[in-house]
DNA sequence: TGTACATCAGTGAACGCGCGTTCACTGATGTAC
DNA sequence: TGTACATCAGTGAACGCGCGTTCACTGATGTAC
């Protein structure tokens, strides 16, 4: 061979990571392939030894943005206390700093409306990601049961990905910092709440 | 004048209709100023007798969409009391049949991640009408101060356009009817609620 | 009322450009001996 | 250890194609007389 056994997978990997940045900040179809690898500091013609099509990139592309979303949140999850992970989570999605900073932040907000257009096989992949990021918030939902936790971590992902879309339209504005206070508030206040049936069913217990 | 005064309005209102459902179907650059022409049975040469370029109509056809969903809002809740507007407006927003036809819906969630990455021109645009729609939900909140039904109306609309988001990334599959239930049951759930500072309000009162 | 002319919404060919993809080639390095 | 060869990641020109935009032209209808 003529690199070293590694080699490739790394500079696959870079493209990947280097790739999964711009597509988010510029949107699904919003970059070229020559681009994005002058990204990775290569020129566009080895492209095809990496990926079978640009779209094969979006999708792993895509994949590696939502891993790290998921690896981000573990992290801080992990710096802080139980109960207050899901504060620790909405509050850091919910930021000024996540809005300004596509690129390095959530694909939800910066490319759902794209993906619920690309192929059955983009949407799957993407939809998997979903669900393992529901499954991780779940965690982050103190004192329910299972069915009841998983309905509010989906209730709130949506608050979350929602706020941040209508926050990012609003662009810096006024009402922009308004959108996030918003969405915040009601992001945690919404999961701190007891639903109905749980209560009902502690109070027969009690 | 070649055609009576009206022809040329009646012509570009076609054109503006047409584009605002295509576009909302398949993306702010998912369909090209020929396809557009031909929806509204014209050619393309003819397109820059009624837009100096394709933004402009992108821009047009966006306000024309908000514009019919605000007109839908005010249709529904006009048929329902007061303290049913918000639930009716909801319930349709999360529906099965509002996700399977982005075309005729809410631009937010299908063109939203778009939006943020154009022009000042086309965000302030939007962001314009995104402000009208948040007045108007202000309008279905009930019983509650102007100050805490504004927050409350962004965080609803933000639930609704996130939920629909993640309900259209998962498809047409249990996880997307999942969603679809959980950020409905959220988004009423939310509004209903009477904030702190308000109940606190009512108690010093009474 | 009838006729000649002016208007301009709409046509369709053409443009320049950037895109995704292909392909013959290169040359640094691993491997065989 | 040294040398000849094989490999293949990466290069850069070229391709076919579709896009937004331009432009000379058309022809139905409004207007002037």
């Amino acid at each position: 061979m003529r690199y070293s056994r590694e080699h490739k997978q790394e500079t696959h990997d870079r493209i990947v990571k280097k790739a999964s940045v711009r597509l988010r900040e510029k949107g699904a179809h919003g970059i070229g392939v020559a681009d994005l690898m002058k990204e990775a500091g290569l020129t566009h013609g080895g492209f095809y030894a990496h990926f079978d099509s640009r779209e094969a990139l979006v999708i792993e592309a895509f994949a590696y943005a939502m891993d790290r979303s998921m690896e981000h949140w573990r992290k801080q999850s992990d710096q802080v206390a139980p109960e207050k992970q899901l504060t620790q989570i909405v509050e850091t999605y919910l930021s000024a700093l996540h809005r300004d900073n596509p690129g390095h932040g959530c694909s939800i907000p910066s490319l759902g409306s794209e993906i619920s257009r690309e192929s059955p096989k983009t949407r799957k992949a993407f939809a998997g990601k979903l669900d393992e990021m529901i499954e991780m918030m779940v965690g982050f939902i103190p004192d329910m049961s299972r069915k009841a936790a998983r309905k509010q971590a989906i209730a709130t992902l949506a608050t979350m990905a929602g706020t941040m879309l209508l926050a990012r339209i609003a662009g810096t504005s006024e009402l922009s910092d308004e959108v996030l206070k918003a969405g915040k508030d009601s992001a945690l206040e919404g999961a701190r709440r007891e639903p109905k049936a749980v209560a009902a069913k502690k109070a027969k217990q009690s």
